[in-house]
Order: C-alpha cells, then structure tokens, then sequence
DNA sequence: CTCTACACTTGACACAATGTCAATTGACAC
DNA sequence: GTGTCAATTGACATTGTGTCAAGTGTAGAG
C-alpha cells in the first residue's frame, strides 16, 4: 500500500535526524540508519536513491518540523536595521543546535558527493539572503558603517555565522549557546552598525 | 643509499605539495603522488607510513620553505595592540593563500583521521597564540572594547580567521587577498577595540 | 667476481562503505 | 487463488587505503 510506503519512509527519516543528532552527523552509516528503522540496508535503498538523497530529505523532513518560516518572523517584522540584525541572530544562533546532526552530516557528504554539495549551497543561500536583508535594512537607513558596501557586509556577516564557527565557538571554545548569540551581536553590531548611532549592549 | 632515500623522500614531498596546490587539495590519492614522484604507489609507503603522515609531512615541509617565523616578526615586533592585530592579520592572510592546497588536504584527512586531526589541530592552535598575543596587547594597553574578555576576544578572532572562512570569503564572495585582508582588519578593529581610541581606515 | 644490502617494482589481497542486482517471502486486494 | 508490492537475503562491483610477498637492479665489500 502508498500509505504503507510513505509510513516507511518517515520512519526511516526519523531515525535519521536522532541517529544523527545522536552522532553529531559523524560515523552514520546506511546500516546504521536501516538498523535504527528496523529494517534492512537495501530496503532504505528502495526509498532514496543515495545517502545524499537521504541526507537533503532528512534536511527538509526536520525543517519542517522546526517551521523555520515562524522562527524567522521576528525578524522580518523588525523595524529597525539594528533590530533586524540582532534578532536575525537570534533566531540562527537558536536554530543551529537543533539541526546541528543533520547539518553536519550533509557538510561532510557534500565533500564528496555533488547533490549534497547542491543542496547544503541552497540552505547557505537562503542564510545569506537573510543576511542580506538585514544589512540592506541598515543601508537604506544609512546606519552601515561607511568601510562597507553592502555586498562586502552582507559576505563577511555570512561567513561569520556559517556553522563550522559555530562548531569551533561552542566546541573548541566552549561557548553555550547563549555566550554565542550575545557575542555573535556584539561582533556584528560593533562591525557593521556606524558607531555615531550605535547602541549600547543589547 | 640513505642519500638515495631522503633525495626521494624530498622528491615525493615535493611532489605533494605541487599537486596538492593544483588541485586544491581535493581528489589527489596516494597514486596520483606516486606518479607525479615518478615512483611506484607502494613505495611511497616506504617513506610514510600513511596518507595521514605524508600530509603531515607535506604541511611541515612547506613552513620551511614559506619560513613562518620570519614572516611574523614584523608582528611580534610591533610597538602597540593595535599594529600587532593589523600585522598578525597581514601575515596570516598572505600566508593562506600559499598553504591552501596542503591545508586543505589535511582539513578533509582530519574528518577521518585522528593523526590528521591532530597534526591540524596544533597548526590552528598556534594560529590561535598568535591571535591571543594581539588581543593581551589591546588588553594590557585597556584598548579592548569593554563588551570582551581576551579569552572571548581571543576565541572570536581565532575562528574568524580560519581557512573555511577565507575560503568562503575568497572562493564563494569573489574577494581577493588584498580585499580579505583590508576587510578583516576593519572587522577585527571595530569588533575589538575601544572606540574612543579607533584609528580611521588604516 | 661474487655476495649482500637496499631501494624500488609488480601483483595480489584485505578492508570499509556505497550502491546494484536477482531471487525469494509474506501480506493484502480483487 | 493470483497478482502486486514492500521488504528480505545474499552476492557482487567499485573505489581508495594499506599490507604482504616475491622479484629486479645496482652498488659497495670481500
């Protein structure tokens, strides 16, 4: 039966994201993943062509469930540049723990496999894009520090919030998540936001 | 003959390294080495016991060449906080450029192996002293912004000056070296120091 | 001149993990 | 009952690392 199929493929999907989660994205193997659905290797085969394919589904699977649109709400009402930057940071800063497994895992594929290069690329986009916004708001209100052009900004915010940081910040560094939103504001504020009309600490 | 076994061992590491560099330090297995040394694949094992080993071997082989302590001087001889971040910074961004290829190579190894990981982890380690250096100097001269601590300071511009970030910045964002350094030494002086003494646009 | 040492070669193989293929099982629907 | 379809079992190809054993060629030592 379809219903039996889809069934099946959401339990494996499942499995995925917490057996990846569990794992931090690292040593997850197909017959891992088939072992902690309950069924066998080949059978995960019949539901995705590949273990990228997987990993992009896992992706999307757990979007969903996080409804990354509510999240991001927030900030796309903001008022303010300023405010649209800090909250944008907020909303990532909280968002990257939750995908973190998942995240991970597609970062390592995407090394050496092209659709899971393709689809980590889109999900950085879509970040950048509300990087974008967020510095563009500041433009137009003439707030951006005069050393930056947008694109320059809109780059070095980008990079600065791409997860191996975040990996290396709460890892390496030790950093809780709530050390890193706040410092993550602070290097973004103090860098892109012209001092004259800058804020004091959050 | 010994002679006859580290002129080999040269020539392979030679050939390391050049391949590494035209690739990127993606796709190069242990018999495109061998061929580009003009040597069996298996005699490579005579002089390093691993990939993981020769990669090592290759990173420590280009610092002689490249003579890092050399080009640090200038920033460990600078006389305030401030020039010594804007020269360390400088220095690292020349210098990543010409280890790309290698460090690449052993960034992808690390993911799998734990002699890679640890040959990689001193290397950034010792980036990091560098970065703590200049951030004690701000600190010891009461020009770090009140918003860090040096071990905060520290760890932000440690892992903002990481090669995945110049990777992005350079690969992805288009920026060349020269824009990679402008641009993070304004990053770095609006993050981490005192407004009241900021100097305008180096 | 021969014996030995040594770097290197050739070819075969073990090992992981992904992905493919073919034959089979078991259940449900008509 | 028969066909359909998900899933199973087991075998196999592939790719790259690393190991092993036997053989080649050269150079120095006796």
């Amino acid at each position: 039966m379809s219903s039996e199929n889809i069934e099946t493929r959401t339990r494996i999907l499942e499995a995925t994201v917490r057996i990846l989660e569990d794992h931090g994205g690292r040593d997850v193997r197909m017959s891992d993943i088939a072992r902690a659905t309950g069924i066998s290797r080949q059978a995960v085969y019949l539901h995705f062509a590949s273990r990228a394919e997987l990993l992009v589904a896992a992706t999307r699977y757990l979007d969903e469930i996080l409804d990354v649109d509510r999240r991001l709400a927030p900030s796309r009402a903001a008022t303010s540049g300023t405010q649209r930057l800090t909250l944008f940071i907020d909303c990532w800063g909280h968002y990257i723990p939750e995908i973190y497994g998942v995240a991970k895992a597609l970062l390592l594929a995407q090394e050496t496999d092209e659709a899971a290069a393709a689809a980590w690329d889109d999900r950085m986009q879509a970040m950048r894009d509300g990087c974008r916004a967020a510095i563009e708001a500041l433009h137009s209100e003439a707030k951006l520090a005069p050393e930056w052009t947008p694109k320059g900004a809109t780059d070095a915010l980008w990079t600065m919030l791409l997860v191996p940081n975040w990996e290396n910040l709460t890892g390496n560094c030790g950093w809780s998540t709530r050390q890193y939103v706040r410092r993550m504001k602070t290097v973004a504020t103090r860098t892109f936001i012209k001092e004259s009309i800058r804020p004091g600490k959050k």
